[in-house]
DNA sequence: CTGTTAGCGCATTCAA
DNA sequence: TTGAATGCGCTAACAG
């Protein structure tokens, strides 16, 4: 406890903890690493006088002089409040803190810019790999990440003008089987809303949609699809003006959880019944009352799958550097709620 | 973008580009940090051999030669899934990031070991603040870290056993206020559902819990006070056990949303009308067809403050170490839905 | 088993 | 305006 080093400022070094337990710092850098070869009784001191002085290896200088990376693992996301990214985020986690990584959670709020400065910033401090959700198409700065000997692995998006590991959802399989049971059910003017364009989920999701319908000889209505919604009274807003159209939709299909639950707060303001699908599993979508059908998926094991790709990459060092890129596909299944 | 360095292995250093720009390795770094004192033409001379080597200034090399900290904050949380802790990150991240500072989530899944270990990772990794949620009562860790020299503030508990900045939500007569609203509506058996005893937070609101009780003459019946629900379908439990009891609580109060929304559906279940109230607003509460009563505070404010007291104490410098600890209280308000 | 030498990549200090 | 020397804190590589 006690804070004496010759009015010293800073907190204390592997040198002050050498000095006090008059070894050389070598020896009590060799003790706080657990280096066996080390008397017993002079690790005794060193651990004593590190004890005492408070003393904690300065984990910047070690990983300068190892030179062999960080221990950390940068994530990032667009938007930590959507329950999806923090499963995912610890997803991630549980699979990189086994093989002793720590996670660095960057929050992106869906802006290009802040997020290839967070890139520039996680390779800036060497950590030794970065797991991204890409806000957009644009991902130079993962490439150049990626080029710079970091390794990247891509999570719910494919790379796109590099090559790198990726983690995808099966998106289109999924949104076309949701659309696919509205179809079964005799729906044939079945709305769409979405995610801005840009969005790569967003994109396969509208292509499973639309080859739905294309199967069941459906013409597909341009009219009926809505695209840019990222929040829930957005989509409320979106779904509203599909529900007041002459040729109103009797079935809406929803690209992600936050459309979904803008589009039942429109449907519930709404006479006629509408049938609701969408792409996300959430918490409470048993009980809004409504018949439901949703398309599920594991958002942990995609974190999972995304920390043991980057894992093993990191794993297979230097040699490992050019394998050639993996690409997993989590599955979706339909989930019916609501009765 | 060539890769050409006589063999050298790993990213390219000052020196290369140094030695490529024809320079000191001195005027490349006053360069790369945009010291004016340059020539023009050096500059970019400097700047485009960067370029070409793909150059990223080494952030660990960097701390260790300046020693004024990382410009990294570590951000402690039990479990990022709720929506409380990722909200909080978001706050927290909204104004550290506006001084220039980067936030480390560290997620603990409500392991003190994890904790420790977490927080003695991120003094070693010196970082220039941390703010926590901690798990338990035990903050010797914290404590360590606080004297060594690291700032800690806390958010939505207080400091035990020694003293730092704080974050807190008015637990106390956020609860008071929504009993005495059950009461005032005729309740007088009430049950209350909450986490475990070693939290903070559940105890202020079983504290008001039982304020409000005591000031209206309502005699404290232990048989409805269930602690220790940390997830939903546990709570679903303990509430179905009192609604199960012959002297039934005709009203429940939860202390946090995991035990609300786990109530709401044991109460969907039973036949008799039960009111429920609880603490923490979240998504889907106004559709649950059910009256509910809600105490609501602003958890990205509670993040905001939080970054807004260790900014304050890290602008203070060195003179700043020992201004008295500060504590602040997020206020509450009840929200009604359902009807 | 212990110590000495050297240097990771960069920026502060001083001198030119 | 530029550069040379020096050291942040720590640890490989080599002595002893």
């Amino acid at each position: 406890m006690g804070e004496s080093r010759g009015g010293r400022s800073g907190p204390p070094t592997l040198r002050d903890v050498a000095e006090r337990a008059e070894v050389s710092a070598m020896t009590a850098s060799r003790v706080l690493r657990d280096d066996p070869r080390v008397l017993p009784a002079t690790r005794d001191r060193v651990r004593a006088a590190a004890a005492e002085l408070g003393y904690r290896p300065n984990e910047v200088a070690r990983s300068l002089r190892r030179g062999r990376g960080t221990g950390l693992v940068g994530l990032v996301v667009t938007n930590l409040a959507n329950p999806f990214y923090s499963r995912l985020a610890l997803g991630v986690d549980s699979v990189v803190a086994g093989h002793g990584l720590k996670t660095v959670i960057g929050n992106t709020a869906q802006d290009l810019d802040r997020e290839r400065e967070l890139v520039d910033d996680l390779v800036a401090r060497r950590v030794d790999g970065i797991i991204a959700v890409p806000a957009g198409a644009e991902q130079r700065h993962l490439a150049a990440a990626a080029a710079g000997g970091v390794p990247v692995v891509l999570a719910s998006r494919p790379p796109e003008g590099f090559t790198a590991d990726c983690v995808l959802v099966d998106d289109f399989g999924g949104a076309r089987a949701a659309v696919r049971r509205l179809l079964a059910r005799g729906h044939r003017r079945i709305g769409f809303l979405g995610s801005p364009p840009a969005v790569h989920t967003g994109t396969q999701r509208l292509r499973g949609y639309a080859a739905a319908l294309r199967e069941a000889g459906v013409e597909a209505d341009d009219d009926l699809v809505r695209l840019g919604q990222t929040e829930p009274a957005e989509a409320t807003r979106a779904a509203a003006e599909l529900l007041a159209l002459d040729a109103a939709p009797t079935a809406l299909f929803c690209s992600n959880n936050r459309n979904t639950i803008g589009a039942f707060r429109a449907i519930r303001e709404h006479t006629a019944t509408i049938a609701l699908a969408g792409f996300d599993d959430f918490e409470l979508a048993d009980v809004l009352g409504l018949p439901l059908t949703l398309v599920a998926y594991d958002s942990d094991e995609l974190g999972r799958a995304a920390g043991r790709l980057l894992v093993d990459r990191l794993g297979s060092g230097q040699e490992g550097q050019d394998a050639p890129a993996r690409r997993t596909v989590v599955p979706t299944s339909l989930v019916e709620y609501g009765s």
